[in-house]
DNA sequence: CCGCTTGCGTTAGTCGCACTAACGATGTAC
DNA sequence: GTACATCGTTAGTGCGACTAACGCAAGCGG
């Protein structure tokens, strides 16, 4: 059998239920297993519409330009290219300006994708929202918005990698 | 160096700073940083609070109880019992009554802690939530609870484990 | 009394993700 | 022209959520 999942929190303590870092993470949890699966579904994952996204909002750009853009590391992006050119989602070219870099081109199949992907995530904002109408999800947004540009602003929070 | 971090989110695009369950990650994951940083600094780890704080509000129990309770997996369990009790936070008895089971008991010394913990998540909480006046919190607290109870209602998201 | 099923604690291991380190090749500054 | 920074890529670490399976004890039906 799984675990404590099968009744999960059935009688929490009431600080652990009124901890916010708690609450985010537990919340974050489930909307990212959400998120992660009803993507799986569509054979996509989380970073493959952020760069998607990224693409058609910005323009080609090489790789290190899209890493910084959606927050998604170097290294990591390298397979969500090869994943994204695999599917000709997008196209990887050497850059005839700088050799050092690749450009990376939204297809109009990528573009396609891209349509889809909005539709489908937004069903699954839906699904984690259920909950809470229009005006409280606003309210969210606004709220998490304002923590994100606080903290996300100054760096990843390691100026010092050690 | 480290990657996409210096600056992150500089540019990121409109789609994805308004998509809430980014937002959600990116927020939980900052969180979760200074959070975890946070009790590391103190010897202790989000689970040891979970536990501890159960145990003090709902008195000794048993593991499979207290993973019910906080969420933590009942192997996970077995070693954040063991750094609490090296500690001498909890005790760990076998049941007499029923010998399949061990039952966990705050010690003197695990209120102690308990008590300092408590003060650290909430100089923790203060930082992540430093941009928000109170009522703002509360909003953002009553936002999460209701998601949380929605879908943390109905077990943890695989009824059917295979 | 015996077999079956269920719950318990524990061990080991998988999987994905954020993150680091290093390399070869290229571009830039002095 | 030598020193340094940037780019793409590979490999690897560490951690947290989660699964599988074990040995043992308890409860229940016959």
């Amino acid at each position: 059998m799984t675990d404590p999942a099968e009744e999960r929190n059935t009688a929490a303590p009431a600080r652990l239920r009124s901890l916010p870092t708690r609450l985010l993470s537990l919340v974050t949890m489930h909307s990212d297993r959400i998120v992660t699966e009803g993507l799986a579904g569509a054979d996509a994952r989380k970073w493959h519409y952020a760069v998607l996204a990224t693409l058609e909002e910005a323009g080609p750009a090489s790789q290190a330009e899209l890493s910084r853009r959606t927050g998604v590391y170097r290294s990591d992006l390298v397979s969500v290219i090869n994943e994204l050119s695999a599917r000709g989602l997008v196209e990887r070219a050497p850059d005839p300006g700088d050799r050092r870099r690749n450009v990376i081109t939204l297809t109009g199949a990528g573009r396609d994708r891209l349509r889809r992907l909005d539709a489908l995530l937004g069903s699954l904002a839906d699904e984690v929202l259920a909950p809470l109408d229009a005006a409280e999800r606003d309210q969210l947004t606004a709220l998490l918005t304002r923590l994100l540009d606080h903290h996300g602003g100054h760096a990843g929070g390691h100026s010092a990698p050690g």
